[in-house]
DNA sequence: ACGGAACTCAAACAGCTGCTTGATTTTGCT
DNA sequence: AGCAAAATCAAGCAGCTGTTTGAGTTCCGT
């Protein structure tokens, strides 16, 4: 049973990792890029300050993989909502679907919120390489024209395009910004019911100019 | 004529002073208030280290003034362009009012899109204290509530007042984010023709469900 | 022309930054 | 028991951070 036997060092490993992966998300959603500090996030994972070059290299690569990280979970949960939406659904459930990564980490708080504020934060300060999750990113992206191509006939795609990234950019904006604190504090059917109209006319355009 | 006699020391130092205000905004709208170091102000304004005390105090009290500089050329840009709005005018004319300064600072770029970026960053991470300029930022928003809804009636106000939010919030991602430079590059008139139905829309909220 | 105010400047400061080093501990394998 | 790999640790490095200091320059009022 050699195999299935955890090594106690490598596990050991791997909680420190994951614990500087955690503190790096945590300050990074706080701070953003430039205000992380080496010092900090071992402090706050009770590492020492070369852990992290031992287990990233550098404190960039570190925040690259941190960030990886959170984008790539949120990702797989965007992913997952719009493609379990069903066929006959309409606009607002495109729109609750959309939101509902978002509202969960809001509502949850913790390392949830953590990461979807990293990701919110990417967008305004894109790190050099996204590496390998543009093809993923795009994938999501496509998914949802396509959703909401069917659901607003007529419209030019790039227009749909263009709305759908107001609609994500609407999202970030609100997990980064203290409305997003305020709006944790009401009832979470109140979130929906106030957020999903929004998103939806947002989708949809005014009704007098199409 | 001794008054109307401009004092050469005294106009070489307010010419420091705002270059040491202009070169701050710069770079607290590309890389915000953790990112902003004072030999690169100072280099950026060419001017000595020393004189940032000598004007403002501290690197924190520049980067304030800074920020309320640009919090309030937006707040009044806002203000006027919401005033003049004609008694008849349709959401679409509140929501094009409501874009106008962002999408100007867009086409024009240099110090008005800094100032843009700036006040948009002062979103997501708002300094300790807003200092004066609260109240003119809640006579602007309350104004907006009022034009909205005299133009949805029946909609809760709370509720308007989280959409105006949101449409502010959008606006703010828009001049922070890749895509607002995206969208610099189009003729001007595509940007209200995309972005008006958009911001009118998440004012009206989904028909289906408003 | 002279005193002094307004302003600028180079140099130095203590403190923090990311990172490296070499020793030390812990653990698995034979 | 003994060896080696995995992981952790304290200490120290050069470089940058914001701020202060005291001398220096420029220019107005008298």
């Amino acid at each position: 049973m050699a195999t299935e036997r955890t090594d106690q060092r490598r596990e050991a490993g791997q909680r420190t990792r994951d614990g500087l992966l955690a503190a790096a998300q945590e300050l990074l959603a706080r701070r953003g890029q430039e205000g992380v500090t080496l010092r900090e996030i071992t402090d706050r994972a009770g590492a020492n300050v070369s852990a992290v070059s031992y287990h990233f290299g550098s404190l960039k690569a570190l925040c690259d993989s941190a960030i990886e990280n959170a984008l790539e979970r949120y990702l797989d949960a965007q992913i997952d909502e719009v493609a379990s939406l069903d066929t006959a659904s309409g606009v607002e459930d495109l729109a609750a679907a959309f939101a509902r990564p978002m509202m969960r980490a809001l509502e949850a708080g913790g390392r949830d919120l953590a990461v979807m504020r990293t990701v919110a934060r990417v967008g305004i300060d894109p790190p050099e390489g996204w590496g390998r999750l543009t093809a993923k990113f795009q994938q999501s992206r496509r998914d949802i024209v396509r959703q909401l191509s069917a659901k607003t006939p007529g419209v030019d795609e790039r227009e749909l395009d263009f709305r759908i990234r107001c609609a994500a950019g609407l999202l970030n904006w609100l997990v980064l910004a203290p409305i997003g604190a305020e709006l944790a504090a009401e009832p979470p059917e109140q979130i929906e019911r106030w957020l999903v109209p929004v998103l939806a006319g947002a989708f949809l355009g005014s009704p007098n100019v199409g």
